[in-house]
DNA sequence: TTGTAGGTGGTATAATATAACATTACAAGC
DNA sequence: GCTTGTAATGTTATATTATACCACCTACAA
């Protein structure tokens, strides 16, 4: 697969094309795009990069759609449950999937300098870590791939603290 | 290499020899190990699974090595910094290296139902994700590889919530 | 003897996440 | 219509993880 995302696009297509493409999925699979749940997934699709959780609490907050964590909790579980968005572990951090509905193992490369993250796939249950996990009879469910580095725009930028 | 980890084993050595090997590198490299960070690896290396940095305080607090949590933290920067332990991102929490000193990626092998952690090694740079980032020109310097599931012992005791 | 660097010990607080419980909305079945 | 079950929401409180910051101490070199 291409991640694509580090170069420029047409930005407004990426949230609503992203929201239609979740809200048709819920459809097809009786799931309640409810109004929280549809503006967190806004919000993640706003930007391509992480958030936090309370950051996106806050712009919730600010239109009166919740104001405790566990609103923004809740709406962040489901969608990542049913794959419309992911958790960044090495961000404690959140951000829409790239291809919502389907099914994949995802892998993130998350630029330290300007904090972008792009989606890439990697299928890391059949490389070198399956072959280990098969070796001891280790059944994989989930995996969590991250690469940190800088992308091309800061890489260009020239090495501030590489 | 061989995840070997979720078989059973002589334990004492286990400790013993993870502290020696690091006692080994710190001096070889001109670094402290001190009276915290040495008990706090010796902590990590008394069992195959992650510990919370708080758990790990409890243990130093009831020894009177330190009560409060920089203190921990600071042993546990120490430490992955160098190499000798690792951070497992999905469990926020910290495990002993298994080769320490060498320089590694580490991926790990988390048993959801046991919570025993492995390490094994992968070099995702190598493979599909670093295909990927080369495609975009992104520049990996470091990557998190962890896969949650079930050891081989949970597996054959029956799928409790598989 | 005076910096300076690294270590320690501590307070306070930030940032992330969840438990627990009351309430509301709505559709299914009687 | 009424009741019942399920899912979502609202809210309080709290748990868990992590860091900023300041004071002090020791070794060691300029």
């Amino acid at each position: 697969m291409t991640a694509w995302g580090f170069e420029k696009h047409d930005h407004t297509h990426c949230i609503a094309d992203g929201v239609e493409a979740v809200a048709t999925a819920c459809q097809a699979r009786g799931l309640q795009l409810t109004p929280v749940r549809r503006r967190v997934q806004e919000i993640l699709l706003s930007e391509h990069r992480a958030m936090g959780a309370y950051e996106i609490l806050d712009t919730l907050r600010a239109e009166g759609l919740g104001s405790q964590p566990p609103v923004v909790y809740r709406a962040l579980d489901f969608l990542v449950k049913h794959g419309f968005a992911h958790k960044v572990e090495r961000l404690n951090a959140f951000t829409a999937c790239n291809h919502p509905g389907e099914s994949h193992t995802p892998a993130f490369l998350i630029c330290r300098q300007c904090g972008a993250v792009v989606e890439a796939a990697a299928e890391p249950a059949k490389g070198a870590l399956g072959a280990a996990a098969d070796q001891v009879g280790f059944e994989i469910e989930q995996t969590v791939v991250e690469a940190e580095g800088l992308c091309p725009a800061c890489r260009n930028k020239g090495p501030r603290n590489a």
